[in-house]
DNA sequence: GATACTATACCGGCTGGACGGTACAGTAAT
DNA sequence: ATTACTGTACCGTCCAGCCGGTATAGTATC
């Protein structure tokens, strides 16, 4: 929401945002079981009333993460085509940063979606067919592009595995394989496809 | 459990089988919050008491899952050493064949671990360890070892968000796409490192 | 410029239902 | 007689959603 449409109003609405930063939060950290309306406001540091006078519901919550994760997609897609590094690097790499809010609402929407949101399972399968898009628009093999959109995929996959556990990415590719698995990629992607039979 | 230890028992536990069947099948359908006790005993034919029979707790119930994921990796380690179109070929076209036991169990145990269950999380880091040791064996570069087993993720991941829907597996990869990914790696695997600078 | 009213932004207690788990009496196969 | 259940009734807890109330800021009227 723009600063400028702030003005004409009574008092800004301070909480929403809140609200959304502990939801994904609890999601991200806990799991989806502990994402209740109950935590959710008092981690945003709201009253239950409160929290439910900007999403008169659950859904309307979920909807509201969803939203959220919508607008850093776009974002991303753009920035996927804009990137310095190039981007199959930017793509691979943002895929595991869990520092970046794209990641987190990613993260937190996916657990909705396992847990049984349909709304969720569908916004997770609209910006993985926009990642594949932009993707392929920059790779010609259309099999590379698969394969790196699914290495984004399990790197996403890795990622919330860790979440529950105290230490985070335990396991998570080390910075040194990261770097050859971009490599890799775009070695991968510069390269004709060999000479295909069939 | 082996044949041989039923006979002496009274009654073979038909209900047991049927209870985790229901269990994993409405894990990977229906998400985790559907995944109840009464939910399960009802879709396994078995009343709620019957059910706390064999498991005495949800987490026995979890437990009991993972046991038989455990079990199923185990032996699907073996089948990736000993598969006749080779390890790679193999591994990525199981992990997005949502037909068998194994996979079933594997999205089933990923629900319950986003839902917050640290030892479903668990379960199913050790299978990722499994099986890219497994791959490493067959694979000489690292990197590629790597990139095979995030792929098995990302199919992994892309399965377990189509569960919900109605249509299974709508933008899943199809056969010919499945090919040529399969034809990728293994040339990647076969082909030397190429010379690499640093 | 004081009064009356409205809209926005919250608070916190309550309720009804679902869920995990317990208890236990009975039944049927072996 | 043991094993493998069925069926029902019940308890404590947790949670989504509801509702009545409060505070504050803007607006309209006179």
């Amino acid at each position: 929401m723009p600063l400028a449409t702030i003005e004409h109003m009574s008092r800004p609405p301070a909480a929403r945002d809140a609200v959304l930063d502990a939801f994904e939060q609890i999601l991200v950290h806990d799991g989806e079981r502990a994402a209740t309306l109950d935590a959710t406001a008092r981690a945003a540091g709201v009253s239950k009333g409160g929290l439910l006078y900007h999403f008169a519901s659950k859904d309307a919550l979920i909807d509201g993460l969803i939203g959220r994760l919508d607008a850093l997609v776009e974002h991303d897609v753009h920035a996927i085509e804009t990137a310095p590094e190039g981007p199959i690097a930017y793509f691979v790499r943002s895929s595991v940063a869990m520092a970046h809010p794209l990641d987190r609402a990613v993260v937190a929407t996916a657990r909705l979606a396992q847990g049984g949101s349909a709304a969720a399972a569908r916004a997770i399968r609209s910006a993985r067919e926009r990642w594949f898009e932009a993707i392929g628009r920059h790779v010609a093999d259309p099999t590379v592009a698969l394969a790196i959109t699914l290495i984004g995929d399990g790197l996403y996959y890795d990622s919330a595995l860790h979440g529950d556990d105290d230490e985070l990415g335990v396991d998570a590719p080390r910075a040194n394989e990261m770097d050859a698995l971009v490599a890799l990629l775009e070695r991968l992607a510069t390269a004709p496809p060999p000479t295909t039979p069939r």
